[in-house]
DNA sequence: CCTACCGATCGGTAGG
DNA sequence: CCTACCGATCGGTAGG
């Protein structure tokens, strides 16, 4: 036993090291004395190190889930719900840095059972991406010549891309974000006919 | 020394186990015995395990400047080069799947040092990407709110992100996917006054 | 949560 | 390129 909370501790100095150094690279040595206290210690608190990792990636992959899934499955035009989905991801994304950097990054060190489990929530979530785009040809918003894969691809790889270059001390809004990169996947960068959007 | 091309082999055996397991993962035993030799020996033709993981990082930076460089640099209208910069990038990202991989996803396990040295040359061939949409904006062929950060970000992490969903038996054409791509990100999704693209 | 320690394994070297 | 081995360090455990 010990303390409440210590637990919270050793999974935020977790957090912190396997986004710097990769999960790998992190010794459990450097976690514990993160918490100030000696390595052993640290398994009276958790069975292994990789338990550590899935508990980050799963509390994050459900934070991603939490804040996107109402917004998939609201009403209103599929334009609006594929901007608002976009600028919630990327707020995770932007707000949980390091989580996010986690679990885009170092799923792949996890168990294959572990691995599948992450594999199978990502590709629900992605899925919430695939209804929007569905919604907005089927109801003649966006083009029908849209491939439903490729555009929910464009979105994705946008919004996780941003954990690879986004840094809070830019000063950069991370809805700005989201509504620069929604402005340019519905509405193209060539110039229209006219020149509204 | 040893026959001739051996140092190739374990960079080939080194190529396979740093994409598949990452770096920090595989041990020299494992490159070693990929090549039928004993862990002692593979430092008669390297120096350090991290001396293969920075020539393939650096061998793919090379051949993404080599592919892309001419086309942004050459001629033509700023839609053709942005599509056929994608392209090259993309065929990079498919025919080395691995390699690409590696570039992309274990340059943080390099040394200060030579990972400055990475982001050095990848900065020089995100300038390539902004470049061409400077001219297109310039020209008058692109949108003159298109921001050209954004607009760079959203066609590299698109390109980049490939390498995390792309697989060759998925029977995909790298052609095919960087058409696509071009082909929603220069008109937009969103469905038009006209119907032409 | 500490002390003490485990078996295994790591990247790398010496000396041929 | 092998044999033999190094010091260091790894994740984790026993027994309080």
């Amino acid at each position: 036993m010990g303390r409440p909370g210590r637990k919270e501790e050793l999974l935020q100095a977790a957090v912190t090291l396997f986004s710097q150094k990769g999960y790998h690279a992190t010794t459990v040595r450097e976690i514990a004395e993160a918490c100030g206290m000696q390595s052993g210690s640290i398994y009276a608190h958790i069975a292994s190190k990789e338990d550590l990792l899935f508990q980050i990636v799963i509390e994050v992959a459900d934070r991603f889930m939490e804040q996107v899934g109402p917004i998939a499955r609201g009403e209103g035009r599929a334009a609006v719900k594929l901007g608002r989905a976009m600028a919630a991801h990327i707020a995770v994304v932007t707000d949980s840095l390091e989580t996010a950097t986690i679990f885009l990054h170092e799923w792949r060190a996890l168990s294959p059972d572990r691995r599948e489990a992450v594999a199978a929530r990502r590709t629900a979530y992605e899925e919430l991406f695939a209804a929007i785009i569905r919604e907005g040809v089927a109801s003649g918003e966006f083009a029908p010549s849209v491939d439903e894969r490729f555009a929910r691809l464009l979105v994705l790889s946008a919004a996780n891309w941003v954990y690879q270059w986004y840094r809070p001390q830019g000063g950069l809004d991370p809805t700005a974000v989201a509504e620069r990169f929604a402005e340019l996947i519905l509405g193209g960068i060539e110039r229209r006919g006219g020149e509204e959007r």
